[in-house]
RNA sequence: CGCGGAGUGGAGCAGCUCGGUAGCUCGUCGGGCUCAUAACCCGAAGGUCGUAGGUUCAAAUCCUGCCUCCGCAACCA
């Protein structure tokens, strides 16, 4: 008979920089999963991959001075080493620039459009270059890039379009009434902000750039981001092409993970997408929140990036994995800090059931030379042991079904727990004293070996490097640490030999630990600061370039908050002609009291434009600090307003 | 009045659906033990459950107002 399959997915991940913890995490928790499953008996299907398309790669490869496919192929490799060093079991790994995906893609988008879907426009709408974003009419207010607040630019290119609003309904009903959003809380905000005020049509190609999939019958154009990534978990099962014949097989996925920056396009483009090619919708949709540094958002600039190879190297990839899997909850952040992995993995790992495993084998070592004998005594305390080892399975079971692994490690490791605390219960350094309490002694540690070889096999799936370690250790055979035995108790032989080996988790010394990571950390940023004074630099421009900037003093008359915004201010300016007001995103970091009197500089022919309903004429210049805030730059008070600066 | 989430001992969280002794992990303090990775076990201190009202015999839990924080949206010319 055929095992059942279980197709899991990673996002496949933006090659714009190098991978970091966040990755980790779902890449790791999907490893877990799989792993899991395959140990259930499920024929699995894990995959991950990289997209690798777009304009800002195309940029990016330009200022390397390398191809594009070269410049990803690069990062890739970074990609593809980072998940062999955490162990990530992942049975495929596509890269959007695979033959096979190339013509799934060209398929699907040329089924689209045979069918209606995908029809052909005029954009006059607005694109966001950084950001390689195009934003409808309801997402734009006055043609501003939502995501970065740079320029856009005007596109009036021609463009595919994918009518999104036959499938409103539907995918209405499938967020709020089926479990397939993880956790569902997000339903009614997604139904809210996006579905009820009437789903946009979505641009599906571009003319501006290059680096894509070509649109076959109509080959100016490139396939964007949206058909071309999400495709991805059916092309990489054969769907459409030759490479692979899985579909049938694996299709609907059980499961795609991603992080809640994405979810959007998992939540309602990806299903509209399946419904107009009539495929069968994936089961669940699992969001996790974002690793935080000290509750800010990791970023480069701020210096608060994780580096998972430095990690790994101190603690070991199991650790890491383990420390991850098991701060985050589903659906919310998770706050990452050195201090509280170290903590962790110190009172999990090392005290918890490092320590278990060594005191457990040293004792057999020690009272029975190493191999226990088969006469032994049942006694008090073994029952409820017994009973918890035995129960634990199913919950572990439930908690995977929800994809809440933070939970079934918690669970594993009550067990582990109660296992230290049989060892104080049954005292057996008492029992060693005398030789008739030898059947008595050699009962408890074979349950303790029990225990540990039940805990250690569930745990497996998320520490998979050092759990063979320890089987080895409490002397489990290959065929003892099957998922079918984690239900059982009593599969270790009644004469099992036990042999010491190296410490599974060392205890780490917390302060040293941390002040070394700091310093780390620091050197990162220096280096980060460093080069990003190389890498960041606009083009060059000529001086008659620059003049068509026109700079000029300007002294604030008055200023007040812009109601219904926290991040403008609205200022009223002495500019030696009339007056003007413009708009500043500053109200964060000035009072509006503060500004009144001071001279500032202005950028005086910039285009008018509204901004929360109020009109901004010209941009007041400020520094933008690495921390985000911005400081305005202040001329001397005696500048006379007006004045011209060069 | 844009949408949504959250405010529980020092920290991080659970409990709230279906009201009825406030629980877990870490930390702190005291004790025990010595098999073990200065690990393990037990005990204690510490909470007016954001705030003001309401419903009720009874509210962390249900209802209303308010405050604060976060996310999304909007937006940093």
């Amino acid at each position: 008979m055929s095992k059942k399959p279980f197709y899991i997915t990673t996002p496949i991940y933006y090659p714009s920089g190098n991978p970091h913890i966040g990755h980790c995490y779902t890449t790791a928790a999907c490893d877990s999963i799989a792993r899991y499953r395959r140990m259930q008996g499920y024929d699995v299907m894990f995959l991950t991959g990289t997209d690798e398309h777009g304009q800002k790669i195309e940029q990016k490869a330009t200022e390397a001075g390398v191809t594009p496919k070269e410049y990803v192929d690069r990062i890739v490799e970074k990609f593809k080493k980072l998940w062999s060093y955490m162990n990530i079991s992942y049975d495929r790994y596509i890269r959007t620039t695979d033959d096979y995906h190339v013509e799934t893609v060209q398929k699907i988008f040329k089924a689209l459009y045979d069918k209606g879907y995908i029809y052909k426009g005029e954009y006059s709408g607005k694109y966001c270059t950084p950001c390689e974003s195009f934003w409808t009419d309801s997402q734009l207010v006055d043609g501003k890039c939502p995501d970065c607040g740079r320029e856009v630019i005007e596109a009036k290119e021609e463009a595919y379009f994918f009518k999104m609003s036959p499938f409103a309904e539907r995918i209405e009903k499938l967020l709020t009434e089926t479990d397939y959003l993880q956790p569902k809380t997000r339903a009614v905000e997604l139904v809210n902000n996006f579905i009820k005020p009437g789903l946009e049509d979505l641009c599906v190609s571009r003319t501006s750039f290059k680096w894509g999939i070509p649109v076959t019958f109509d080959t100016n154009h490139v396939v964007y981001v949206w058909i071309d990534a999400l495709s991805n978990y059916i092309s990489a099962l054969g769907y459409e092409n030759g490479a692979y014949n899985e579909f049938e097989k694996f299709w609907p996925a059980d499961i795609h993970m991603v992080a809640k920056d994405i979810m959007r396009f998992h939540a309602i483009i990806w299903p509209a997408m399946l419904m107009a090619l009539d495929i069968e919708l994936p089961k669940h949709l699992a969001v996790h929140g974002w690793i935080t540094f000290n509750g800010q958002k990791m970023s480069k600039s701020l210096g608060n990036v994780v580096d998972p190879f430095i990690l790994g190297e101190r603690y070991g990839a199991d650790a890491i994995r383990y420390h991850i899997l098991r701060e985050m909850a589903l659906g919310s952040d998770s706050s990452f800090s050195n201090e509280i992995m170290i903590n962790r993995i110190n009172s999990d790992l090392a005290n918890g059931f490092g320590n278990l495993v060594s005191r457990t084998v040293a004792m057999v070592e020690k009272y029975f030379g190493g191999t226990l004998p088969s006469e032994k005594q049942a006694g008090e305390f073994d029952d409820e042991l017994i009973a918890e080892c035995q129960a634990l399975r199913i919950k572990i079971d439930d908690y995977m079904n929800k994809t809440q692994l933070q939970n079934a490690l918690a669970e594993i490791f009550k067990v582990i727990s109660r296992a230290n605390k049989y060892i104080d219960e049954t005292a057996p350094w008492v029992l060693a004293k005398d030789e008739a309490n030898k059947p008595r002694l050699a009962a408890v540690l074979y349950n303790l070996l029990e225990s540990i070889r039940i805990t250690s096999t569930l745990l497996s799936p998320f520490m998979p490097m050092t759990m063979p370690k320890v089987w080895e250790q409490i002397g489990a055979s290959e065929e003892a640490v099957t998922y079918e035995n984690t239900g059982k108790f009593g599969v270790l032989s009644e004469n099992v030999t036990v042999k010491k080996g190296e410490v599974l988790f060392p205890r780490i010394d917390v302060e040293k630990e941390i002040e070394e990571l700091n310093g780390i950390i620091e050197k990162q940023m220096a280096e980060a600061e460093g080069s990003k004074k190389k890498i960041e630099l606009a083009p060059e421009i000529t001086i008659d370039e620059f003049f068509k900037t026109e700079l000029r003093a300007a002294k604030v008359k008055a200023c007040e908050k812009v109601k219904k915004s926290k991040k403008l201010l609205k200022l009223q300016l002495d500019d030696g002609m009339g007056g003007r007001q413009v708009v500043s995103g500053i109200a964060q970091f000035y009072e509006p009291e503060e500004l009144v009197g001071k001279t500032v500089m202005v950028v005086a022919n910039l285009k008018p434009v509204k901004l929360c309903g109020e009109e901004s004429c010209g941009m007041i210049c400020a520094c933008d600090m690495p921390d985000g805030s911005a400081k305005v730059v202040f001329l001397d008070d005696d500048t006379e307003p007006g004045t011209k600066i060069r």
